[in-house]
DNA sequence: AAAATAATGGTCAAGATTAGTCAGAGAAGC
DNA sequence: GCTTCTCTGACTAATCTTGACCATTATTTT
């Protein structure tokens, strides 16, 4: 139970300083610090747990003063966040992304547990291998994209 | 009875430390450790006997930090109804018979009319089409089949 | 102003640390 | 004996950690 690694102890951290504000500003170089970590560490959490599949947007400023700054969002309910998840699935999206994806729905109540389930099975690899990775991840990319519109036009 | 192999008394240590939690996290290093054995042998034991047939799913992660996560699930009754659809899938269905297996499990309340809309969208030729029918057809089974292995347990 | 300097964050690749796969050897059951 | 189950280890894959080097912005100096 206890098989943390520091990056997931980072995440935690964020997530806990992020609360229930829309956003937190960070100095990179702070956190690495807390943590005694190598600053680059923090760019790996950050690319690895706060995507956009995970219902984050990032924005950073180097330079005197610059800060990376950590926002949630809904992936539904806004236009221009739909478009950004959209754009970043293009028409190919790894096993992986997808489950983000369809996790954060779950996170967000747009979707129940089961229903999440249901998704992440038509997701799998297990279904969809169909011996071409890439136009496995092109397949993937319909069905999930499908998914995103039924779930946005319904209700 | 009496010649028990690592792999069962493996297998019992697991069921014996999962205990009453709901699932529970281990290193596979340290279990193999424990019991000197090589660490694939966990995977062994864990692909023999922590099937889903036997109520069990299974997570991992690799690198560090990395764990082996074996949940008990419970079982539903709607096994009947599941087995005979499956029967009827075989390897190949059309987008019509894979709409009228939904209609059918939401009919018998199997599903909630959303989640087959869902499961609809990951049926449809729409979603699915990949220029070739007789492979689009295979893909459609191997999807609904999933499905209905999916509906066989809640978590 | 323009140029230099300081103060940030970004990228990438190598190495470390886990777990997964698979084929074959060995053991047990029939 | 033959078949099935168990066990092993070499090879593979995924994830995390680190550090050298790069890019951008603000501030100070000329």
């Amino acid at each position: 139970m206890e098989n943390k690694s520091i990056s997931d102890i980072i995440e935690a951290y964020l997530k806990e300083i992020l609360g229930d504000s829309a956003q937190v500003e960070i100095r990179r170089s702070e956190i690495a610090n807390h943590f005694d970590v190598v600053p680059s560490q923090i760019n790996y959490v950050i690319k690895t747990r706060f995507t956009i599949q995970n219902g984050y947007l990032v924005k950073s400023k180097r330079g005197g003063g610059g800060y990376i700054r950590i926002e949630r969002v809904n992936l539904l309910d806004d236009v221009n966040v739909l478009n950004s998840l959209i754009q970043a699935i293009g028409d190919s999206v790894r096993e992986r992304d997808a489950f983000d994806i369809v996790r954060t729905l779950y996170e967000e109540n747009v979707i129940t547990r089961r229903e999440g389930d249901l998704m992440l099975v038509a997701l799998s690899k297990q279904a969809l291998s169909i011996g071409d990775s890439k136009a496995e991840d092109h397949l993937r990319a319909r069905i999930l994209i499908s998914f995103l519109n039924r779930l946005r036009y319904e209700s």
